[in-house]
DNA sequence: TATCTATTGTCTCACTTTATGACAATAATT
DNA sequence: AATTATTGTCATAAAGTGAGACAATAGATA
């Protein structure tokens, strides 16, 4: 092999992926902080040669999260000149005590493919990957400056993501299979981060045909109880 | 150099380009036909290695359309294993006498990306590259087979553009830099492939202040003069 | 010059959708 | 039994859309 690339992955091309997770307030994404760098990243990785840019992902998201067959959109690709920065992936490399000959390749410039994931923060027990020490929730309003154009990748991850709510919602996995419509309200809330009114929001979806209704939820308050619905 | 790479391309990585043009009338798209091979494809090309991927589409566009500055939108990255084919690029390869040795990297995997452009159809002068013996506009609905997946690029950029065109038109170069709303309802029913109605479409489009209105357009016809417009 | 033709810009009315507030129903507390 | 907070639904107003009507008009026709 040599050392300027890696047999087993497709090379100049990486992903990332903007992990949505949803506590019942507050839109929170998955960061990771390299060790000994004081570098925070978003989750991303490479794409072996006998593998689906799709299963690359998928499995870069269940590696960290435990979650199987998230909702994933690849919404753009990040393809500049100047996103690349090999300064720092060698310090990443050289905190970790990885061979920088061997790993010249990391250092190459990189074309990555820009995702995100929503997914019910609740499951989730977030692990680190072999680089990185700790990896952890941060609302949207609190993400630290990442390495490269990782803060670029997130605002445009919320752009889209904001712009196709209306059509992703049955597909999202921020909820509990079963939900009240406050909940719901709330998701809607917190991704488009405006108030909505409580009886519009509840005819518009209702009207939908995309909702179940079930049992209600008696949560012991001193209150009318709400139905759970699920997604059709 | 071996034979296995190119070094002056990102290896693995290309483009392709939905050239979306307009008559007046229907709504058509570039299609390239490769010497000797019966083999029809998307405009496409690869990313030099010091070149970002928006200069090297905009490149390839200009190359085949003379057009500099056009509306580009990248919408997804095709990159399934078996969208692949060696074969075919070897036959294309052989057919225009090209080394196969030395083109070995062209037969390698590909993960491409997929744009989409909008542009004035009476600008345009095609000019096919140097593997193509022809280029030419076809009707969408009369699409032919084309190599590889391209007949899923195109079918995918035409659902975005559908999805998005109330929030494209104003970049979109399908018409001239003035015309009348009659031309831009045309467009839209291109696309959208469906009859609109004069009267509501005129009330929403005015209504939008994204339109500019100019002196009439007085094309010597026995009935009232509409007026010209522009973007704002 | 007067009339005719085809298309444009705008208005009207009916219908649908959305905003906003009102109100009764109700689960648990006092 | 009265109180509290929240829910589900309705009532009314406001805004948006569909479908047609009609006067204005650039040029053709006679």
């Amino acid at each position: 092999m040599k050392g300027s690339e890696n047999a087993n992955f497709i090379p100049n091309l990486s992903y990332d992926c903007v992990i949505f997770g949803f506590n019942g307030k507050t839109l929170k994404i998955l960061i990771l902080e390299y060790q000994n760098t004081g570098f925070f990243a978003l989750p991303g990785g490479f794409i072996k040669k006998n593998q689906s840019l799709k299963e690359a992902v998928h499995q870069g998201v269940e590696e960290r999260t435990g979650l199987k067959n998230v909702f994933l959109d690849q919404f753009q690709i990040f393809a500049s000149l100047e996103r690349s920065d090999p300064f720092a992936m060698r310090r990443i490399l050289e905190a970790n005590n990885k061979n920088i000959e061997e790993n010249n390749w990391m250092m190459d410039r990189f074309v990555t493919v820009g995702h995100y994931a929503l997914i019910n923060y609740e499951d989730v027990d977030p692990k680190p990957d072999h680089l990185s020490d700790s990896i952890g929730w941060y609302a949207i309003e609190d993400v630290p400056r990442l390495i490269l154009d990782h803060n670029d990748i997130v605002d445009k991850a919320l752009e889209v993501l904001r712009n196709n709510i209306s059509e992703k919602i049955i597909g999202m996995n921020l909820l509990p299979q079963k939900f009240t419509m406050k909940q719901l309200q709330q998701v809607f809330e917190a991704i488009l981060d405006q108030k909505l009114r409580r009886t519009s929001f509840q005819r518009k979806m209702l009207s939908l045909d995309i909702l179940e209704r079930h049992e209600k939820l008696f949560e012991g308050k001193a209150h009318k109880a709400p139905y759970l619905y699920s997604f059709i």
